[in-house]
Formats: C-alpha cells, sequence, structure tokens
DNA sequence: GTAGGGTTAG
C-alpha cells in the first residue's frame, strides 16, 4: 500500500537539496566574447553539447552573467547532462543554481526527479514533487510520468500502480505515455498478461492504446518465446489501425529469431520494407546475431553488406554479434579480424567485444593470447568486468593456469567485483576435477553463505565431481536434496548419477534411474545410454548391453 | 529545456 499524502510529501522535502557532496567547480571569470559566443547561440548553445566538461563550465560561465540568463538555458543543460547519463552532476549543478537565487521551474523539477529515479533515490524524487507543491507549481502529467516510470525502475511496479490510482482519484488526467510506462514496467516484472490487461482495461477509455503499447507487450511476450502471441496482437494492432513502426517488426523479428524461425524473421523483414518502415541498425544486428548464433557467420556477413549498402552504420553491437559468429565456428583469427576492421573504422570496441574475443581465445586453448587481450583492456583504459575476470579464469582453469586463475579471482576481490554464480561453478569445476572434494563441497557452502543462489549448472559440478571422485554417497545425498526440493533436474543431472552407479557396478539402479528419469519428463540421450552400454560391456554382460543397444536404436538414438 | 517500447558476451 503507498502511502503518498501531500504532506508527507512536504516532509520529504527537506532531504531533496541537503547534500554534501556538491563538487568545487570553478567559475570561469565571463568575458565580452563569452557574452557574444552566447548571444549567437555558437558553442555555448546547450543544443551543441555533447560533454560533460563543456556542460558544467558552460553553466558555471552562465552562473556569471549578468542579468542572470532565465532558467530555460540553465534547465537546457541540465538536460543535456541527463542525457549523457551524468545524474549526479545534474543534481549538484541544480544546488549552485539555488545558491544563486535562481529558482527552479516545473521543468527543472521534473529533470531532477528523473535524476533521483536513475540514481534509486525514490524518497529524493518524492520530496521534490513536495517541493513543487510547496512552491505552488502545479505538479504536471510529466512530473507524475517521470515518477512512475522511477519507481518502475526501482523495482516498485506496484508502488507505481498503487501512485496512478491515486493521482487519478485526485482528478488528474494521466495519457499515453503513462499508460506506456505502466505497461512496460508490467513486462519488465515478467507480468505480461497483466501488462496485455490494463492495455485493454483502459483501450478507448483512460487513454488510446498506441504502437508504443502494443510494441511493448510484442516485445515481452517474444521474449517469453510466445510468438505467436505475440504475433496475433502485431494483426491486432493493424486492425485497430495502429502502424507498427521499426521498433514493433524489430521486437517481432527477434522473436522469430530467438526460437529459431529465421525464415519468417526475413519474412518480417521483407515486410517491414514493403511498408515503408526503414530498418535500423537493431533490426540489421538482430538478425547478424541470428546468423551468427547458427554458425551461418557467411550468411551474416551478407546481412553487414546489406546495410552497409543501405547506409545504415555497423555498431558494435553488429560487431561483436559478428566475432562471437566466428568464435562459434572456431575460426577465432576471423573473429579477431573484425575486431581490427571496427577498431579501424573508428568503433570503439567495448568490454563485450573483448570478451567475446577472449572467450572464443579460450574456447580455442588459446589462453595466452587471450591474456593478451585482458592486458589490453587495461592498457586501453577498458575496465574488465565480471565475465572477463569469469571468462579467463575458466580458460586458465581449463589449460591448468592454476596458479593465475587464482591470481585473477583475488584480483577480482581486490577490485571489488562480485564474484557471481558462473564464476563460482568455474572454481568448483577446477576443483572437482583435482579431486578436492571437500573444498569443491565447502564452496558451495560458501555461495549460499554470500547469498549466491547454486543453480542446476553448480550442481551438476558437484554431483558430477562427486561421483568420479568416487563418493557416491555423497552424491547421491544431493540428488535427492534436489528431488525433493522440486528442483527442475537436468539429463546432465541424471548422466552424473548413471556414471556414478555404473562405477559401482550398481547396474539395475542406473537402469533404474534411467527409466526414472524418463518418467519425470526428463528424456535420456545418448550419453544417459553410452554411459551404461560401456560399463556393461566392460563387465562382460554382453547381453544386457545388447538389450541397451536395441532400445538406442529404436528411440533414434543410434 | 522535462515523460513510455527494441539488439551483443562468460
Amino acid at each position: 500500500m503507498l502511502s503518498l499524502s501531500v504532506s508527507k510529501l512536504l516532509t520529504l522535502t527537506r532531504y531533496a537539496f541537503s547534500f554534501s557532496s556538491i563538487p568545487n567547480f570553478l567559475p570561469i571569470a565571463s568575458s565580452n566574447t563569452f557574452l557574444l559566443s552566447f548571444s549567437s547561440h555558437s558553442r555555448f548553445n546547450s543544443n551543441h553539447i555533447n560533454n560533460v566538461d563543456d556542460a558544467v563550465s558552460s553553466f558555471h560561465r552562465m552562473l556569471c552573467i549578468n542579468p542572470t540568463p532565465s532558467i530555460v538555458q540553465f534547465t537546457k543543460i541540465l538536460g543535456s547532462l541527463v542525457k549523457m547519463n551524468h545524474y549526479r552532476t545534474a543534481i549538484s549543478l541544480s544546488h549552485h543554481l539555488e545558491f544563486n537565487g535562481i529558482k527552479p521551474d516545473i521543468v527543472t523539477f521534473s529533470i531532477l526527479i528523473n535524476c533521483y529515479c536513475h540514481l534509486g533515490q525514490m524518497n529524493f524524487s518524492f520530496s521534490i514533487l513536495g517541493k513543487i507543491l510547496k512552491m505552488g507549481f502545479q505538479e504536471d502529467t510529466i512530473t507524475l510520468n517521470t515518477l512512475m516510470k522511477g519507481l518502475c525502475l526501482n523495482n516498485k511496479v506496484r508502488e507505481a500502480l498503487h501512485f496512478h490510482d491515486h493521482v487519478v482519484a485526485k482528478g488528474f488526467q494521466l495519457n499515453q505515455v503513462s499508460y506506456g510506462t505502466l505497461i512496460n514496467g508490467l513486462c519488465k516484472m515478467g507480468e505480461t498478461q497483466p501488462a496485455l490487461q490494463l492495455l485493454r482495461r483502459i483501450d478507448g477509455k483512460l487513454a488510446n492504446a498506441d504502437v508504443v503499447m502494443y510494441s511493448t507487450i510484442i516485445d515481452s511476450l517474444c521474449k517469453d518465446k510466445s510468438i505467436n502471441y505475440a504475433y496475433e496482437l502485431y494483426v491486432e494492432m493493424i486492425a485497430k489501425r495502429i502502424s507498427p513502426n521499426v521498433i514493433t517488426f524489430n521486437n517481432l523479428i527477434y522473436g522469430f529469431c530467438i526460437v529459431g524461425q529465421l525464415k519468417e524473421a526475413f519474412g518480417l523483414f521483407r515486410e517491414m520494407v514493403l511498408k515503408n518502415v526503414n530498418p535500423d541498425v537493431y533490426t540489421f544486428n538482430i538478425l547478424v546475431d541470428a546468423l551468427s548464433k547458427e554458425g551461418k557467420v557467411k550468411e551474416a556477413m551478407n546481412v553487414l553488406a546489406m546495410m552497409i549498402k543501405d547506409g545504415v552504420k555497423p555498431d558494435v553491437v553488429t560487431y561483436g554479434a559478428l566475432m562471437d559468429g566466428y568464435c562459434l565456428v572456431n575460426q577465432v583469427n576471423k573473429a579477431i579480424n573484425i575486431f581490427n576492421t571496427m577498431v579501424h573504422k573508428g568503433v570503439v570496441p567495448s568490454v563485450w567485444c573483448y570478451n567475446i574475443i577472449i572467450n572464443g581465445l579460450c574456447k580455442n586453448k588459446m589462453v595466452d593470447e587471450a591474456t593478451n587481450f585482458f592486458k589490453e583492456m587495461h592498457n586501453k583504459m577498458i575496465v574488465p568486468d565480471v565475465v572477463t575476470y569469469s571468462t579467463l579464469i575458466d580458460g586458465l582453469f581449463k589449460s591448468r593456469k592454476i596458479s593465475y586463475a587464482w591470481e585473477l579471482v583475488d584480483e577480482m576481490h581486490l577490485i571489488g567485483l562480485q564474484v557471481d554464480v558462473i564464476t563460482y561453478n568455474s572454481l568448483l569445476h577446477a576443483l572437482c576435477k583435482k579431486n578436492h572434494l571437500d573444498q569443491a563441497i565447502a564452496l558451495v557452502m560458501k555461495m549460499k553463505d554470500q547469498d549466491i543462489q547454486p543453480n542446476m549448472f553448480t550442481y551438476n559440478i558437484l554431483i558430477d565431481g562427486l561421483c568420479k571422485g568416487g563418493r557416491l554417497k555423497n552424491a547421491q545425498v544431493i540428488f535427492q536434496e534436489l528431488l525433493s526440493k522440486g528442483y527442475h533436474l537436468t539429463v546432465w543431472t541424471y548422466n552424473a548419477m548413471i556414471n556414478g552407479l555404473c562405477q559401482e557396478g550398481l547396474f539395475d539402479e542406473a537402469l533404474a534411474l534411467l527409466s526414472r528419469m524418463e518418467d519425470s519428463g526428463c528424456i535420456p540421450d545418448v550419453v544417459s545410454y553410452e554411459t551404461i552400454v560401456n560399463y556393461l560391456f566392460q563387465k562382460g554382460e554382453r547381453d544386457k548391453a545388447k538389450n541397451l543397444l536395441r532400445e538406442m536404436i529404436v528411440k533414434g538414438l543410434l
């Protein structure tokens, strides 16, 4: 329940401008040249500002002008800082406004609300709403929408909905942006159906459904792999004369790609072109990525050529997807060529790109080269993230460079990078491989202590390790626990157990598990059967082995 | 001068 009375909001106001971290910006003395340049809207016009330092220095110069420029001019700079995601800077500059007696207006306040929202400080956002009322301004739809967006951004969709009810009850008229925001909030927390219900409820009453609302829900359905349902909504919106735009098409194309229906994805691509909706860099990136993920690098390169021909500039995502494709088909050198081409074309490689290359190199056992790329990141001041470290650590372990791997684990801690479940799984794998099973068990305990929930990979690695290390009993305990807790066991889990049972000569138990896994909806694969067959042959149980081979043939596994 | 939707890695 949201308790947002105006008086409560007003009490929050006092927190609003009590920041102590005001940077000590040195205003640069104004000069005639500055006045000229300012009045002629040249380099101090905020429309041209695209870096933080320029924005800040322009702001301070403006503070020195007499007469003081209007709040609109200052607000423009704050807006440009927000566009660059420099929320803290915008907030501290707004403090300077106050110190200089320049009164913010409703637009300035909306921008500040947005800043606090992005910093996760919703209390400050609401205290600004209180301040707006206290200063005699009227909050407008944009103010309210910004607040609702902020609540959604901070995982408070329920509060956003309550806030909506609250302001509507007070007689406010909200608009399409308001409902687009709420629908997106619901979708992002996985509540696609409620989002669709909201659309149905408001449509034609509180606001008309529009292309953004439909596209948002279509996107959510696509990501849930409900592509048919998504397509139905696409048909529905057209029937309602709401024209799909490039984002609608991109969402659908992405949806078809992730369910492997590339033919349909390209069909939609043609459809959008026919409808005069121009594909953009997202469209091409989605297609390049989908082809790359299927190992169809040649086709992906054709799409690259197509986009260039269409005048759409490939970006870091395009190149990243291509590099990933080449890595997948074990052509890391070509991936590196793409990397170099990208740099040559002036596209700055992101952490993501380095991670792709490092992963490709590690998978191809070229760990030294991977390490070189890792070092290059430092030289280029690109900060490695958890993925970079995890990838390289995994590669190092698998290449038996154990001590360097552990060094990197320490380094992660040192620079304050939180080790996550995937990193832990690599460590676990390494410990199991070395048969350090007690340490492996201790590591899983440590994960839980740190509130990092083990996933099925964790358990699969541990169970496999325990079985192979001759500790079947331990493995069985964990296996039973997973079953009783209702975990969705994978074929890997069963295969690890089957292997453990066979190793101890417990064939009947292994066979029982084989049928039990099928009963619980986990289809045995070649490995499940092969494991048992191999052990049976080893023990001279030829008849049993042959029976099982026949079963494999019947099931089409041979 | 301020508010809603979309693509890449372990």
